[in-house]
DNA sequence: ATCCCCACCTGGCCGC
DNA sequence: TGCGGCCAGGTGGGGA
């Protein structure tokens, strides 16, 4: 499922219920997801107030009473489902729900059919996480800009596809948004880094354009709840209609939307993954 | 040091 | 209808 505008919009449906709630305990289906479940999940945050929610990057963090911090990463199949109080009184645990978190009156539930999700839980400032500290800037914050990138470019031979899909570099794209944010740019996915920053060390107007467009591809999809393929959809189970708006993305052997292009999009494969991209219109 | 590959999982879809 | 193969939004560890 989920990039930063997925992880955006469930941390939003979150943050409209559970703030200022109080986790009155925790089930757990008993299996690891792609870490073990702390041990010390349910005897620490049961109890606890819900005090803000936040998100860095594809992580949502619950930041709780008594400097409790849980971060939840989705993985690729993870969801969270609020469930109404009517919902919540006769339901039965589905395949695949791996946490429910119990509220006075609700009950919230994470389910994972992949298990590639996982969760933390730290009594410390969750910015110092290891898994959190590493991360590049995201886009749309105030560090991310074009000399920073050209920085992450310069002299390197990678391509611009998988260097953007490197969260130390920038945090929070995955897959589509890379590709859709390349082929707005009218850039090669293949094209090497050290192309788009001069030789002395400063950002070509291309890269200046990549910039603008990563910013530009993530705040539409924001606005129209992110992207929903197979299963991802926000708290309340609604699908998101970024999908509608691809221009590349799994629109493999389709017409480029393109004005004037005769060009069918392209897949190849980068880095054991897919990328889709206009032949004619990406240099 | 840098970068790629693979493993971690389940389920859906396609072709035979 | 069934089965095998392939594909999928992510990440971190190991190895080249």
């Amino acid at each position: 499922m989920p990039e930063l505008p997925e992880v955006e919009t469930v941390k939003k449906g979150l943050e409209n219920i559970l703030v200022n709630k109080i986790i009155k305990g925790i089930n757990l289906s008993g299996f690891s997801l792609r870490f073990p479940i702390p041990k010390n999940l349910v005897s620490l945050a049961s109890g606890k107030k819900i005090v803000s929610i936040g998100r860095r990057s594809k992580y949502i963090l619950f930041n709780l009473s008594e400097n409790i911090s849980l971060i939840s990463h989705l993985g690729m199949s993870g969801n969270y489902r609020i469930l109404s109080q009517e919902e919540s009184k006769s339901y039965k645990a589905k395949k695949h729900d791996h946490i429910i978190f119990q509220f006075e009156d609700f009950k919230v539930v994470y389910n994972d059919p992949r298990r590639f999700g996982y969760i933390f839980i730290t009594d410390k400032d969750p910015k110092d996480h290891r898994s959190i500290a590493c991360l590049g800037p995201e886009p749309m914050s105030n560090n991310f800009n074009e000399a920073i990138l050209a920085k992450s470019f310069y002299k390197k031979e990678r391509p611009v596809k998988n260097a953007l899909l490197d969260q130390t570099i920038i945090s929070g794209l995955g897959n589509i948004y890379v590709c859709e944010a390349l082929f707005r740019s009218k850039i090669n996915p293949k094209k090497k880094i050290k192309q788009l920053v001069y030789s002395n060390g400063s950002a070509k107007n291309s890269l200046i354009i990549l910039k603008n467009e990563i910013n530009e591809v993530i705040k539409e999809s924001i606005l129209l709840g992110g992207s929903s393929l197979k299963d991802f959809s926000n708290t309340e189970g609604k699908m998101g209609y970024f999908q509608n708006t691809f221009s590349v993305y799994g629109r493999e052997g389709e017409l480029c939307v393109s004005k004037d292009c005769d060009q069918k999009i392209v897949r190849i494969v980068q880095s054991g993954r897919s990328t889709f991209y206009c032949p004619k219109c990406q240099k």
